[in-house]
DNA sequence: ACCTGAACACCGTTCAAGT
DNA sequence: ACCTGAACACCGTTCAAGT
């Protein structure tokens, strides 16, 4: 006699995904996941195979949005920064090197800046174009969101300003 | 009647940065630094206030290590790298911003960076390149000790390609 | 004074028993 | 088939009792 699905894979990660932001990767339990889409955490079991295979899905899920940007090196650096704006703590654990994703997505994650990096510098240049820039673009993020900027100025302008000269170095 | 002591914060702090390295954070037990130093985990809470207070010691440690450096923005980049390659996972840890540390600790910590930038570009522009280069450099870093390279080519030279065409660009 | 065994709370995970 | 209560292992932490 099968038993209705009280839940799925998709509510489990959308929930998971909210409370890492609310309440950090500490507060991220399988109870607390249980508790937010209405079943018993064992249940969970059915749908992620650990508490780590759901983490890697939170991963994958920033990284997926990371595939799907478009446009030239600004556009791509801002639209970087506000998934990582709008999902903090997601994005550092994607950066922090904590998760192993499946290498398929994250070489997808890579694609929008490589293709601007590659129309910026040409394709032969396009690799070390698009390293330099995700690194310093990646370092900026992580630091404006540990606060490690705290020492004053305007963040809007000093990307600005680090991009504009980024730009320019690369163009060489 | 008093006990002699069987260990010091020293040895645990020491202890602990040794096994995070080898087991990283989960494998970081309370149980495990014991062992490490000959006493029961029970022991350790004479020394330490939590877990989560030797984990900010152990941050603590690499940012010391941080604030002792010497020398022109290459040097000081080098060095920087050189640390960070030596604790990968400290290094991490203090990046991620996933461990609050003292103010005072991570102000002297970005001291080095900073005189360094200011030789470079002058007073007034010291803070936005020193926030350029700072941001590059750990940027380069994480991504390098996570494996989000992993297209080829000589990470030496991206390096010191993406240094020279950085310090280029912040002189303007 | 410091150290320890025992105990507690909490969490991830398994599994037999329900429907 | 999926869901659940009960149980287990593991970990951080506390504390009374030892020396």
């Amino acid at each position: 006699m099968p038993t209705p699905e009280r839940t799925s894979v998709d509510a489990i990660v959308s929930a998971a995904r909210d409370i890492l932001e609310t309440d950090g990767l500490a507060g991220l339990t399988m109870q607390a996941v249980a508790v937010r889409v209405g079943v018993r955490a064992p249940s969970l079991y059915k749908r992620v195979e650990s508490r780590d295979d759901l983490i890697r899905l939170i991963a994958e899920a920033t990284l997926d949005e990371l595939s799907n940007l478009d446009g030239d090196i600004y556009a791509v650096a801002a639209a970087v920064r506000r998934i990582a704006h709008a999902r903090p703590a997601a994005f550092q654990l994607v950066m922090s090197g904590a998760v192993r994703t499946s290498e398929a997505v994250f070489v997808a994650a890579s694609e929008p800046i490589l293709r601007a990096a590659a129309a910026l510098a040409g394709p032969d240049n396009a690799l070390v174009a698009a390293r330099t820039v995700t690194a310093w673009a990646t370092g900026f993020i992580g630091m404006e969101l540990n606060g490690g900027f705290n020492l004053g100025g305007d963040l809007d302008e000093a990307w600005a300003f680090g991009l504009e000269r980024l730009v320019a170095a690369i163009r060489g």
